[in-house]
DNA sequence: GCCGGTCACGTAAGCGCTTACGTAAGCGCT
DNA sequence: AGCGCTTACGTAAGCGCTTACGTGACCGGC
């Protein structure tokens, strides 16, 4: 294991500047007590010596740690990948540095990480993704997290409530709602759902949204066929492959994430079934390749990366008594996929 | 800032075991000096109380940092994000954490990137994606691994060499080349070349690769058009249109990475090119999505999570004299995005 | 029986920083 | 002049670990 290099400590600067360690260290900090002189004559020599303080003598001595741990399902799903570079560039910007993990969308991995995050003393923790439907693990991760913020940490989710956390929610329930209104008003009247896992709240969002446009039009929930699967291409795929068995007069699939959409898409295309002359197509996210597929994909924008920067905002901002819960906003984006529905 | 915790500390351990701080830490150290039976003990205690090491103060204390940084262009770039899944994954097995920063394909942030990561005191630094061809910055950057491995640091790199540290490299050459050939094989005669940036060295070498397949077969390089453009999805677009204005008689494009290749695909369906009937289109890496795409892609395939792994498996090992380099090995899968070449 | 050599463990000196507290100087006020 | 208050700085005590070095017990060999 590596060992520490000869970089210039506080001392150097101290002592170039001929003042105290205490005096360096607060002109550094920008704290008072220094003479706006001997403040900007040990920042200039701090910068000549080309000193950057040590972050784990840092917070070791002061227990604030700077560093934001993320949490996320799978970095290599664009919908994470997208909230992260948001996360990452604003964090960069403030001079902090993210640790990322990875949860694999199992609950108890990911109080794992979570548990391991809060040990290693990051100052900040974002959990993203959706929140399981699992009440000892959600439970056990509130209580978790409440202790950190007692302890003086900060923590925030990206598109889960029930935490107990500042939280910056995506209209699932709206967004859905929105996708099934454009299905109709396309004409379409037997609709298929291709959901994720029954167990994550985001998909239970965002279907309840679907429902209660259907619900509002005077339609049937028997007019609407709801198909599990993973929440990720491979899920799609086999959700439509079930769909096309089970539910023959489907004119229109709503996929619960873009994810889901490009494997449906691709089982659509693999069985010769026209998109959109025969069936409609809609996702959710709007990832950023949702835009480049054949046929280009309608679905609901959430802006991720927007997302990404504004957990980490509230996170730096002081514990309210309440937890915040800032909502995203959507927009559908209606592309190729969808048309109207086909005669008869 | 958040303030540090009430956690069970080492010397809470070692009271509880009887024994002293240093030998309660070596025996958590897993070093000897100690009993095995004491050993034992102390590791028990260590369990029941939930005792985890500040890693602060340890980095402090050791000057070992057990933190791995890693840089790459953009973390919601598909072929990043797969790395940084093998990084991710592959460091929370061996209990290390992963710091990650983007440098926009900006060779002058990236350097700054780099600066801030080993002034952060990181252990060991990884550094991904293409190099460039400017001979400052990557000179900078040599030294600057230079002198962090120096002082015991470690540092790998993928994707690209010149750093003078160990390097997993893939056979961009060798995929360059086998993609010309399958195409050639396929009867076109008349190739493009949707490239990255000039400046990048990874354009340079997967190009390389085409330039000699087109040899060998003894073609002169007149035959194939080569148009630069951003090593993005967008990057590709703007490439099909110059192709398609300005080298109307191609046939088949070779995007030099995937994203380009999505970018040449969206494009070409707007301007309504049958593909693979008309236009042929191969891309490089084989990011997830290449096979949902419509047309599925034919690229060359690279173990992107394996070589994140692959890299830090590398910086873990210890340093030899001179830099070690890992091929990675390539793969050409066809898909339907390429067909025979058009008869006239 | 004594000596050098292990071995198991304790003592204590840091690692580089922050910060509570102490102090001396300067100010305005009575 | 004397008081208390503020300001600008220094002193030094840690933060929670690691590790060089010290020490006593024990062992084998002469």
């Amino acid at each position: 294991m590596p060992r520490a290099s000869q970089r210039p400590r506080l001392v150097d600067v101290a002592e170039h500047a001929a003042v105290s360690l205490a005096t360096a260290s607060r002109a550094l900090a920008g704290r008072q007590g220094v003479s706006a002189e001997v403040a900007d004559r040990i920042r200039q020599i701090a910068r000549e010596l080309g000193y950057v303080a040590n972050p784990y003598a840092r917070t070791l001595a002061s227990g604030a740690s700077s560093t934001v741990g993320l949490i996320v399902h799978q970095i290599d799903d664009p919908y994470f990948a997208e909230i992260a570079a948001g996360v990452i560039q604003f964090a960069a910007e403030q001079g902090l540095l993210v640790q990322i993990c990875q949860s694999g969308r199992d609950p108890g991995y990911e109080l794992q990480q979570l548990r391991h995050l809060i040990a290693q003393r990051v100052g900040i923790v974002l959990i993203s993704g959706s929140g399981y439907d699992d009440p000892r693990m959600e439970v056990a991760a509130r209580a978790e997290l409440a202790a950190f913020q007692d302890h003086g940490g900060r923590a925030a989710a990206i598109g889960r409530h029930a935490l107990g956390i500042d939280a910056v929610l995506p209209d699932n329930e709206a967004g859905g709602f929105a996708l099934a209104q454009h299905l109709m008003d396309l004409g379409h009247r037997r609709l298929a759902v291709a959901a994720g896992s029954t167990g994550l709240t985001t998909v239970a969002d965002r279907l309840a949204g679907v429902s209660s446009a259907l619900r509002q039009r005077g339609r049937s929930p028997a007019d609407l066929a709801v198909v599990h699967g993973d929440f990720t291409r491979a899920g799609g795929r086999a959700a439509t492959e079930q769909i096309l068995n089970d539910h023959p007069e489907t004119t229109a699939i709503i996929a619960l994430n873009d994810a889901m959409a490009m494997g449906v898409l691709s089982t659509l295309r693999a069985r010769r079934v026209p998109v959109p002359a025969r069936m409609s197509v809609v996702g959710f996210d709007d990832v950023s390749v949702a835009a480049d597929l054949a046929p280009s994909l309608t679905t609901i924008r959430l802006p991720m990366t927007e997302m990404g920067r504004a957990a980490l905002t509230l996170a730096l901002k002081p514990r309210t008594t309440r937890p915040r819960r800032r909502p995203t906003g959507h927009l559908l984006v209606v592309r190729d996929s969808t048309g109207p529905a086909p005669k008869t």
